[in-house]
DNA sequence: TGTTAGCACTCGAGCTAAACGAGTGCTAAC
DNA sequence: GTTAGCACTCGTTTAGCTCGAGTGCTAACA
C-alpha cells in the first residue's frame, strides 16, 4: 500500500478542514463538505491506510483524524512546488510603509507589526548579521569636551553610534580632520578589517594611540553587538487566540521562547538557500515550539547581506496565505531598504 | 465604628497573607498565623467591620475575605510613609550593567530585564520625552554622492539620526561647513526652537534653501518621533505564573495592552511629582488592566529630563519589594547615564 | 475488486447529584 | 470585650450517568 493520489486529495482536505477548524477530522466531514465522490466508509478506509502511513494521528479512538508534521511536511512541500502563492495584497503591505521608513529599528519593527496583522499569527523580522558590512563613513561629533560621539555608517546604511572620551584638546575641526583621515583608510573594509588596519596603523598615529584605541575597541565592541542581529518580534498576544494555547502552561512556554529571544536567533540565523523555509513542529528543534510552526523567508539589504522574515503560528498554520505575505514582504522590504539608502 | 490600631493591623495581615497566597483569607488563618492573641471569633468580628468599611470584599458568602482596591491604597500609603524600602540589593542590581552601558536602548532594555527578574513581575522602562532637549551638536555625514547622514546629538546624550537627500555638489567637506553652522546656530536651542529658527533663516541662506527645509522637517520629525518617548516591557510572560491569570481571557487582555504600548505610554507620560507612584487597580484608568497594579518611579537623565521606569504585576503586588527595587533602579540610572553621557 | 450500508463498540465531553469542607454570622457563656 | 459552639451557606470536588461523534468490521452490492 502505498501513497496515490485519491489519497492525497483526502489528505489534502482533512489538513484544510483541520487548519480551518483545530476540531478532529472525522470520515463524515470529509465526505460532506469536500466533494469526494465518496461515502465516509470509504474515506474511512483510506484514512485507515494514512494513519498507516504516518500521515494521520489519533487523538483517542472515538474522535477523528489530526494531520501529523509528516502530513504538513508534504502538504507544504506541495504548496512551494506549486508556487502558486496569493501576492494580491502586496500594494496593501506597501502603503503600511510609505511615509515611515526612516530608522532601521522602526522599518523591522513596522514590518513585523505588518506581518501579525496582515496573518493573526506572530510576526518576525531580523535584521542581516553585520559581519559582512563594509564602513562607508566614520565620524566623531563632539559631545562636551571631554567626550565624543562615533558614528559609523556602513554599505547598508545601518548606522551605528557610541560616546568615547577624548582629551580636552580636541575641538571641532580636530576631530573633523580625524574623522576624514579614518574614512580614507577605513572605507571599503569590513568591520573586523577596519580594526586590523587600525591597529596596524597605530605607530602612525602615535600621538593619538589613546583614541585609536578606543575607537578600535568601539568598532569591535560593535561588531560583536552587530553581530547578534537585531529581532523584532511583534503580535506574540495572537496566539492566545487559538483554542490549542487556551492551556496556559503550554501558552506560558510559547511565550517564554519568544521573550527571550535567543533560541529563535539561533534558529533564524540558520543559512537558508531555498526562498522559503518551513519548519514544522519538531522540525524547529525547539521542544517548547513543538505544536508550532516556523515560516521564513529573506530579503535582500545592500550588497550581499540578507535579512530574515518570519511568522510563528500554530503547526495547523495557513501556510498558503502566509508564504504569500512574506513573498510579498520580502520583495517589499528589499526593494525599501535597497532603494532607499543606497 | 472607624479604623483604630487593631483593626490595622488585622487588614495588614490579611493583606500579606492574600498577596503570598493568592487565597481569600479566613479568620481561622489570621488567628493561627500571625500572632494576634485573638480568637478566630474575634477576628471574625473584625473582618466584618472591616468589610463594611469597604476594605474587605469576600467573592462569596463560605469563601474568606479579600483585600479591596481601597485597602491596598491603605497599605501602600503606609509603606510610602514609613519610607523603609529594603535597598540591599542595590550592589546586586548595578552588576548587571557594568560594561554594557552603551546604546541608550540597550540601557532601558538591560533595565527592564532587570526589573522583570528581580520582582518577576513585569518591568517597564520608558525614555525621557525629548520635547525639552536641546541640541548640542548637528552634524553632517556624507553617505554616498546623492545622500548624507544627519545625526542629531542633545544634551540627555541622546542620539538620532536619519538620511536625506543631498545635491550632488556636495562634498565631505561642505558637509562639514554646514554641519559646524548649523551646530552654532542650533546649540542650546530646543528641537522645536531650532526648526523656528531654520525656519526664519532660510532668507539667508537662499541658495541652500532644498536641504535647509529637509532637514528642517527631519528635526520635526524627530521631534514627533521623539515626542513619543521609547518603551521597553520586559517579562510579560511573568505574568502567566500568577494564578489571577490562568484564565486565557484575562492573560490576553493583559498580554494585548502591553504589546499595544500606546496606552501604557499615556499613563507613564502622567506627570508624577512625587518620587514613586502606586496606581491600584482601577486607578489605572485602563479597563483590562483593573486587576493589575503599576508602582513607577523616575529616574534622572541630564539636566532637566525625567525617565520613567515601573513595574506592572497583580494588584496583590508585593510592594514593598517592588518600592525597593525600584528605588535602587532609579538611582542607578540616573547616576550611569548622568555620569555617563555628561 | 472496489464501494457502501449497517451495526456494535469505544471513549471523551457534558450533565447531575451528592458529599465535602472552608468559612461565615449569630448566640450565649465567660 | 472575648470566645466557644453551632447552624447555615455555597463553591468545589467526585462519581455516575447519558450522549454522541467517530471508528472498525462485516456483509451485501456493482
Amino acid at each position: 500500500m502505498s501513497m496515490d493520489a485519491r489519497k492525497f486529495r483526502i489528505l489534502q482536505a482533512i489538513i484544510d478542514d483541520y487548519i480551518l477548524t483545530a476540531i478532529p477530522v472525522g470520515s463524515r466531514t470529509i465526505s460532506k463538505k469536500y466533494e469526494t465522490g465518496l461515502s465516509s466508509a470509504t474515506i474511512r478506509n483510506e484514512m485507515s491506510d494514512l494513519e498507516e502511513l504516518g500521515y494521520l494521528d489519533q487523538p483517542h479512538v472515538s474522535a477523528g483524524r489530526v494531520p501529523s508534521t509528516k502530513a504538513y511536511r508534504l502538504y507544504v512541500d506541495q504548496l512551494l512546488r506549486e508556487g502558486k502563492l496569493q501576492t494580491g495584497d502586496m500594494s496593501g503591505i506597501r502603503d503600511h510603509f510609505l511615509s515611515r521608513a526612516r530608522q532601521m529599528e522602526d522599518v523591522i519593527g513596522h514590518a513585523a507589526q505588518v506581518l501579525s496583522s496582515l496573518t493573526h499569527y506572530t510576526g518576525l523580522v531580523m535584521t542581516p548579521k553585520a559581519g559582512e558590512m563594509k564602513i562607508r563613513n566614520l565620524q566623531l561629533v563632539p559631545v562636551s569636551s571631554t567626550a565624543a560621539l562615533v558614528v559609523i555608517v556602513t554599505d547598508s546604511g545601518i548606522v551605528r553610534d557610541a560616546v568615547i572620551r577624548i582629551g580636552s584638546d580636541m575641538d571641532a575641526d580636530a576631530l573633523y580632520a580625524i574623522s576624514r583621515m579614518l574614512t580614507e583608510n577605513l572605507t571599503g573594509h569590513t568591520l573586523s578589517e577596519a580594526r586590523q588596519i587600525m591597529a596596524a596603523s597605530t605607530g602612525n598615529i602615535q600621538r593619538r594611540n589613546q583614541m585609536v584605541t578606543s575607537i578600535s575597541e568601539l568598532i569591535g565592541e560593535v561588531e560583536q553587538q552587530q553581530t547578534k542581529a537585531k529581532l523584532a518580534v511583534v503580535g506574540t498576544s495572537n496566539i492566545l487566540n487559538f483554542p490549542e494555547y487556551s492551556d496556559v502552561e503550554k501558552a506560558k512556554s510559547f511565550l517564554s521562547v519568544l521573550e527571550g529571544k535567543e533560541k529563535l536567533l539561533g534558529i533564524l540565523e540558520q543559512k537558508q538557500d531555498m526562498a522559503f523555509t518551513v519548519r514544522i513542529g519538531p522540525e524547529t528543534g525547539i521542544p517548547e515550539l513543538k505544536d508550532c510552526s516556523l515560516v521564513t523567508a529573506t530579503y535582500r539589504l545592500g550588497d550581499n547581506n540578507e535579512g530574515t522574515i518570519g511568522v510563528i503560528g500554530p503547526t495547523r498554520m495557513q501556510y498558503g496565505h502566509v508564504l504569500g505575505v512574506l513573498s510579498a514582504m520580502g520583495d517589499i522590504l528589499t526593494q525599501l531598504l535597497g532603494d532607499d539608502k543606497e
